[in-house]
DNA sequence: GTCCTTAAGTTGACTAGTTCAAAACAACGG
DNA sequence: CCGTTGTTTTGAACTAGTCAACTTAAGGAC
């Protein structure tokens, strides 16, 4: 079911190596993950793997836009492989849960700054920052309901 | 002039010392400095200034809300002192140089992301990723008329 | 299937940026 | 002027990530 991967990586040129298909695999599954934790999650399959092979697996997958690479204040950088659409993230300042947010207002709202100061603008990111559902019980315990379907994210090391 | 800086920090009970007049004179004339920046320009008034007191003393400007930190992705941590405005940032892909925008559609047009996926949002903050007026000369330089008034900026590490 | 080229992985040292902790110092209220 | 306590200093440590030399193996050619 995995050799997906191999088409895909083949398809942009890319050689087709156990460390690749192992560091895919966890991106699929882990959405928001560091480095650290592919380097876990892809030893399950590959035990001997060293961060520095995963640091250049996942530099050579955003280079080919396979991935990206996102660096949210205060985290390690984190990688997804939704890639292509225009989507940001919601943060959690309390334990650092990343969730997906399709663009509120369709194209780009933000995307044109009143006073671009000469700057020539090629994206804009947004980050919205808040509270995840379990922080917000861990918060005001005593008056929020513990909704148990929270992403327990990538972003704690 | 800078007794100014006295009266701000009193009034939100911080002792007035040196390292701090020092550092906030420092942002006051470098708008988007890194640590490092401030250490440099603070040793002007204040030889034997050490990193770790720039960032203790950068800390605690920014819990009590006298400076702001903002950390671009692949720069390390700047600091501004324009706070309680909601305003935004453009940020060289090149040299790093950050210029200040207020938000374009007055309010606050991407804080309302369709679906929050339960978190409680209470920022959304924007980069703003491109080319300064600089960098587009170095791109481009055949067409590109050099304009002097780009900012130097603190990103360069 | 085997060989060869070259991309990719491995190993290990190293850096930048930042944080932590204990001891010395100094702001400012009394 | 003195004492309390918040700040600075000093020095070490830590995390995330980079760099470079060497080894391995992917995949095209034969």
């Amino acid at each position: 079911m995995e050799t997906t991967w191999g088409h895909q990586l083949r398809a942009v040129g890319l050689r087709v190596t156990r460390p690749r298909l192992s560091v895919l695999d966890v991106l699929s599954t882990h959405p928001h993950a560091d480095a650290d934790t592919v380097v876990t999650g892809a030893r399950a399959q590959h035990p001997t793997l060293s961060p520095q092979t995963v640091y250049g697996v996942l530099e050579a997958l955003v280079s080919v836009g396979l991935a990206r690479r996102i660096e949210p204040a205060g985290s390690p950088a984190l990688f997804e492989l939704r890639v292509g659409d225009n989507h940001h993230h919601l943060v959690c300042r309390s334990c650092g849960a990343v969730a997906d947010v399709d663009c509120a207002v369709g194209a780009a709202p933000c995307l044109s700054p009143s006073d671009t100061s000469g700057f020539v603008v090629d994206e804009a990111e947004v980050v919205f920052w808040g509270l995840c559902r379990g922080c917000q019980a861990e918060a005001a315990p005593e008056s929020v309901q513990i909704d148990e379907h929270e992403i327990p994210g990538g972003a704690s090391s």
